[in-house]
DNA sequence: TTCCGTGCAAATCTTTTGCACGGTC
DNA sequence: GACCGTGCAAAAGATTTGCACGGAA
C-alpha cells in the first residue's frame, strides 16, 4: 500500500501539472512511512534528521506547509484537528480503511482507530442532516494506558 | 436551562475561589444565550456591540481568552475544533442533550446536531479502545443547503 | 486593605507570503 | 530558455503574557 500511495501521489501531482522537486519527494517519502498524523513541526524535524545524515537536503518550513497544502487540495493528504494547537496531516489511502483518532490529553500521543459500527452510524446520519456531507472527523480524548496508569 | 447554566457557572466559579468581575459576567450572559459555538473573535465583537449601546463595558480580547480558559478548566465551557483556523467555544449543559457539529466548508456556518445512535456507537466503542475516554468530538463537513443549492 | 480581575500593549507561536535563485522540463 | 519549486526572511493572524490599575471581598 505504501508504495502505491507515493506512486499515486506522484501521478496525481504530474497530472495536475506540477514538476518534481526534492522537497516534495522527501515529504512524500516521509508521509508514506507514517502510521498516523504528524504536525508540520514533526514533519520538519523528521526531515531535518533524515537529511543531516546523508546527502539529502533539509526542507524549509515554508515548503512543508506549501506542499501539504497542495497535497490536501489534491486529496492526497488530510488535515486532522486534534485540539492541540497545531494541525496534523496524514496521507489518504484510497483503498485502505478509513480511520479516526484517539488523543491522550496528558502526553499528547495520537493513535488511529477504526470502527465499522461507527462508520455505519455516520453514513446513516449523513442522510438526515441539513448538510451535503463530504467528510467527517471523529476524535476521542482521554488518557492513554501509560498516562492512566 | 439557560438561567441554570449561568447560575451553575457563577456557583462553580465562586467555589473555585474566584471573585466576580464585569467582563466575566458579560461573557457568561452572552454564552448562555447562544445556541452554538462561537469563536473568540465573535464573542469579542458581540460583547462590543452589546456594550456600546448601554452602559456596559467593552471586554478586552485578553479577558475573553482568559475567561474562556478558566471556564474550560472548570468544565463549564467546551472547545470545538471545526478546522476553521479559530477555535470555537460553547457552554456545557449538564442535563441537556450532548451535541456535535455540522460545518459548511463554503460559508463557514456551524450548526449543532445530535443523534442517539451515534452516541451509542461511541459509548460502545469507548470500551474497546486503548484510551480512558473522557470526551469525544464529531464534526461533519460539507455544504449547507444554501451553499449546495 | 488585600488581592483578584481586567485592559492595554507587547510577546509568542503557528502558518502564510514575497522574493530571488536553482532545478526541471 | 521558460517557469515552477524551494529556501530564507518577513508578515500575518490567533492566542498568551506582563504589568499596572481599579474593583470585590
Amino acid at each position: 500500500m505504501s508504495e502505491r500511495w507515493t506512486e499515486r501521489a506522484e501521478a496525481t501531482l504530474a497530472a495536475a501539472g506540477h514538476r518534481r522537486g526534492g522537497a516534495r519527494r522527501a515529504l512524500l517519502e516521509l508521509l508514506d512511512g507514517q502510521e498516523c498524523a504528524l504536525t508540520a513541526q514533526e514533519i520538519e524535524d523528521a526531515l531535518r534528521e533524515r537529511g543531516s545524515g546523508r546527502g539529502r537536503r533539509v526542507v524549509s518550513r515554508a515548503s512543508v506547509y506549501r506542499i501539504l497544502d497542495e497535497l490536501e487540495q489534491l486529496g492526497l493528504v488530510q488535515r486532522v484537528e486534534t485540539g492541540q494547537a497545531m494541525v496534523r496531516y496524514e496521507r489518504v489511502c484510497e483503498h485502505s480503511e478509513h480511520h479516526h483518532h484517539l488523543v491522550c490529553d496528558e502526553c499528547g500521543v495520537v493513535m488511529p482507530f477504526s470502527d465499522a459500527g461507527l462508520e455505519r452510524a455516520i453514513v446513516r446520519l449523513s442522510e438526515r442532516v441539513p448538510l451535503a456531507v463530504s467528510e467527517h472527523e471523529i476524535v476521542l480524548h482521554g488518557a492513554c494506558r501509560d498516562c492512566a496508569a
